[in-house]
DNA sequence: TATGAATGAGCCTTCATTCAT
DNA sequence: AATGAATGAAGGCTCATTCAT
């Protein structure tokens, strides 16, 4: 009985869902598997989630929220140069995902199945701290005109930044088979991408 | 008959399970729809191609030659300058993902279907012209010496540019939408990145 | 819900498929032929038996069960002459088949089909009453030096009763339809055979 | 081309579909399977032979003739004393079975699939011998009264014949299993159930 | 809260068969 | 004589879902 440790049964089908989702992606997830792993019976994951769709979109919004919470809450970083900020912006990002790393390949799989889950993902964006990317082009501009940095718009930067982090992550899941890395390699590789992509950015943007 | 303009019926199931595996997934799509899109019979699929599986391993394959062909073709650049060389190597790979966008994520989402492929990908990947690669990696250690080049490895740069170039094709179903971007912008900015990743990649590696 | 005579679905399944089975053979049996004369889905024989072959190998393991169990069952008949013995075993392997006179045409039939499960027949047949055929060996043995019986091997004493058991029941269903037997002839036949059996092996015996 | 050693594909089709009935049954041998075999187009089989169906049928009808021919042809045998004539009956349809030991399990497996052919089989068994019998009765009936025999019917006799010979054949490709008899263990069985049956089915006649 | 029973729909696959060539 | 293309029908099986308890 307590082989969930006191969890509710509610929580642990969740749980387990979340998991065998990124595992094996929706379509590849039955319902019958996941009650057999939650070690209960199948018409419990319609009593509490009613339908496998809708089961798979509160996972979905919960790793969602997961993952942008800390792009929202970046405040103002005040007077940090602008590099700085974006070495931050760099590795904060890529801790985010070190932290989440099944979840942009989730999003890639679920967003091609329900191309209506685009209108959230949509919403959930404007909902971006609008005033750190003033703050932060504001800067840029100023570091241009200076001439410290190359011309360049901030979209293109943040682009590059994107591209390059979840790249790794998307891409590790083969990279490390192909290359059969062990864990501890795989561990070291995704440790020096993050400090890679900041130096490559970083060098990028000089005049 | 003029329903496949003259094509034979083998060849339109190949291009409308293409499309369909490519639109939604290989689990979401059905032998029954692919018949169906290509007007005929179910069990003529399978007359063909034998399973559903054996179907999208056709297309994979098909898709993955024409991917790295470009990649396995490419030949000493002679004389040129490492920096000419490289960026020649990132507009012929993003070229050669401009003809077949949507293939990084065909790739993603059925290596995590199949992940047996890998296997195959490996091989392919041996494939790949070394002879290259060594006279890449001595053209890039020379300049490295000269001072003209900061201290990277090949094999960061590389997955620099691999990443710079998939994520834009891999995001762009997404991005179009959610930005909603008309046809032309949305061909715009993929031309765009197509230099400035060329710029970032040749800026980033400046001592 | 009396359709079944309150059995439950499970049971009426096994009951239909067995006389399914039995008189159109495993391969011509549809799990949609079986699940309309239960008078349910189809889907709920998977529920139950989760294969088609796992249902027949239901229904042939307690078919199995029930006909060796008599034998399994055999002790020793303490003082008992040895043609007495003979006798007994005879008459009640006989009886045996009167109560499952299907069992041998559905033992062909499947092992046919399914080699594999001679593994378990070779198994079951292990359990069989190893002290009974000594005790029956060392009787036989003493009649053949007594000049009461002649030389013969018990296993070719069994095998002799195995084969006239057995082919009346196994040719059965032909000859009462080459005959035209009616229900009464029929049996009329069973049980004259059942005596006829007996009247010849241990005539053979003699010395 | 030759692969046939100039037979007809009309004659290998025959020949190849005749083995695999006998090896796997009707249902589960496929005209699919049978083509591959041959080395020709599926629509080959049906050029020649119309229906699956009917290919069994023929190939039936073949083995058939070939099982009863030697009955059929038995003659009179003059003035041999009854238990000669016996023990060449015994002999006669002992090594008819010989040459071809898969006919009663394909007949019984195909009575049961087509109770049609069974129809056939009796108007074929009207087609024997009835003189041979007839004689065979007056010598048995003469013996009895002589107190040569006991008290038989001619009909019980030949089930018992019957039974014990095709038995053994029905039962060897199992026992040959279980007992894991070796190719030359299962002759020397063969060999020997030969003289054993005749050796109890004369010792059993007498009074 | 939790479950066993039951179902309808759909899926992949195989098969025997036909037909034009 | 022989074949490749094409098909309708059926088969076994899985799945998400419902419902009474």
């Amino acid at each position: 009985m307590d082989i969930n440790n006191g969890q509710s049964m509610e929580q642990t089908i969740l749980e387990v869902a979340e998991r065998l989702f990124l595992e094996k992606g929706f379509a590849m997830t039955s319902t019958t598997e996941i009650a057999k792993e939650v070690g209960c019976n199948q018409a419990l994951i319609h009593y509490y989630y009613r339908t496998k769709d809708n089961l798979f979109n509160v996972i979905f919004e919960q790793k969602f929220q997961a993952l942008f919470k800390g792009l929202f809450e970046m405040k103002s970083m005040g007077d940090l140069k602008f590099q700085d900020k974006l070495r931050i912006i760099i590795e904060s990002h890529y801790d985010l995902l070190m932290k989440n790393p099944k979840i942009p390949t989730l999003m890639l799989n679920e967003l091609t199945r329900q191309p209506d889950q685009i209108r959230i993902l949509r919403e959930k964006l404007r909902a971006l701290p609008e005033e750190l990317f003033k703050e932060l082009n504001v800067d840029l501009q100023d570091e241009i005109k200076l001439g410290n940095v190359r011309e360049v718009s901030l979209t293109d930067l943040l682009i590059s930044v994107l591209s390059l982090n979840v790249a790794i992550f998307i891409m590790m899941p083969f990279v490390e088979k192909v290359l059969q890395l062990s864990e501890a390699q795989k561990e070291a590789l995704i440790a020096h991408r993050k400090a890679e992509n900041v130096e490559f950015i970083l060098r990028s943007i000089r005049p």
